[in-house]
DNA sequence: TAGATATCTTGAACTAGATTAAGAAACTAG
DNA sequence: CTAGTTTCTTAATCTAGTTCAAGATATCTA
C-alpha cells in the first residue's frame, strides 16, 4: 500500500494536494542497525515506514537502552518532542531490518499544514489514534505482570519476535533479558 | 483564562468560529468524589476542565483501581479510546475536587471539523503534545525506579499532593501506598 | 463530642524481577 | 571452515516492591 492511500483511509485528497505531498518526502533506504536519528542532535524528519521495521529507543546515564516503541510498515515514527519543540533529541532511531522510509522536514510539514490544512486533519486523526496505543500501553505497565505485557506484545507484533533480538522485546517490556527468557521457559513448559 | 484564551494560544479564531464552538459546549459542576463517566459504559463526551481536578483511572478484575491521568485546569481528558470508537469504556472519570468542567459530545465535536476545519489544527496541536507527555511517562515507566517517578511527579503536579489521598498518587505511580509511605520516610530522613 | 469510616504508616514475611557470572547457541566475517 | 562477536539461557544471590496485618491519623457525620 502507497501512502497516499493509507492517507487517503482517514482523508480525501485532490490530485494537487497528494502530489505537492509526495514531492516533499525524501525516501530513504536503511541497512538493518543503521540509524537515522541519534541521541544529542535536534530531529529534523518525522519518519514514515514504508517497509522493514525501526525501532525508537531512550539511551540512559549507564548507557542502558530503553524501547519506547517499534515501527511497522504504514507507522510514523521519531522523537516527537525533538521534532515539534525542535531541541535535543533523548532518543535514537535505528532499523532493525533493511528498511525504505519516506522522511519529511519540520519545515515542510509546517509549509504542508498551512498551504492545504486538509493535512492537519490526517495529523489530528494519526496521533488521536497514537495516544489511545499509549494510553493502552501506560496500563499495561502499571497494572500487569511482565508476563501479561510479554503475551499481549506477542498478539500486537506477531511478525516482530522472529527477527529482533530478544534482549530489545526486553527492554520494550521493561524487563532484562534474563527474566525474559525465564518467562518464556515458563511459558514452554505449561 | 478562558477557553477561548487557551485555544487562541494555538490558533486564530474569528468571532463566528468562537461562538459557535462554544455553543456546542455543555457546562457541568461536579462535586468532589463525583463521576462524569463509568466504566462500562459508552463515552459521549470529552471532558475539559475549567477548575478543579479530575482523574481517570481503569479498574481491573480484582476491582484495583489504576490511575492513567490526573487532569488540570484548561486540559482536555476522558476516555479517548472509547470516545473515538464509540465502544464501552474501561475508564472512569472522577472529580478529586470541585471541579467545573465543559463537555462536547462526539457528533458535535465532528460536526465542529467539519464546519469550521481550524479546530482541526487546534486537537492536532493538543494530541500532539500529549502525545510527547504520554511518550514520556512510558518511558519513566520502564526506565526509572519508583522514587524517581515520585520525585518527578512532584515536579510535574505540585500543587496536587495537598488535597489528592496518597493512594491514588500510588496508583498513578504504579506502586503500592504502603511503598509510597516508604519512600516519603525514606526522602524526609534526608 | 463521639463514633464510624477512610487514609496513612509501620513492620514482618514474601515474591517478582534485577544483577552477576558463566556457558551454550547463533550469527558474523575473514 | 574457523575464530570472534553477539545473543540467549541458566543458576545463584540480591533487592525493589508487594502482601498482609495492625495501629495511628485524619475526616466525616450525626
Amino acid at each position: 500500500m502507497s501512502i497516499l492511500q493509507a492517507i487517503e483511509k482517514h482523508i480525501t485528497l485532490s490530485k494537487e494536494e497528494g502530489n505537492y505531498f509526495l514531492s516533499l518526502l525524501q525516501p530513504h533506504v536503511l541497512k538493518q542497525g543503521e540509524f537515522i536519528e541519534k541521541t544529542g542532535k535536534i530531529t529534523e524528519d518525522f519518519i514514515y515506514v514504508k517497509s522493514g521495521c525501526l525501532m525508537t529507543y531512550y539511551t540512559n546515564d549507564q548507557a542502558q537502552e530503553h524501547v519506547i516503541q517499534f515501527a511497522m510498515p504504514n507507522w510514523w515514527t521519531g522523537d516527537l518532542n525533538s521534532f515539534t519543540k525542535q531541541v535535543i533529541s533523548a532518543y535514537s532511531t535505528r532499523a532493525l531490518a533493511d528498511s525504505e522510509v519516506l522522511l519529511i522536514k519540520k519545515k515542510d510539514l509546517d509549509g504542508l499544514f498551512e498551504r492545504f490544512p486538509v493535512f492537519e486533519k490526517y495529523f489530528r486523526i494519526i496521533f488521536q489514534n497514537s495516544l489511545i496505543t499509549h494510553q493502552n500501553r501506560i496500563v499495561q505497565n502499571i497494572a500487569a505482570t511482565a508476563e501479561e505485557r510479554y503475551l499481549d506484545f506477542q498478539k500486537k507484533y506477531p511478525s516482530l519476535e522472529q527477527y529482533v533480538p530478544l534482549k530489545y522485546i526486553a527492554s520494550y517490556l521493561g524487563i532484562t533479558p534474563e527474566f525474559l527468557s525465564k518467562i518464556r521457559r515458563r511459558l514452554m513448559e505449561r
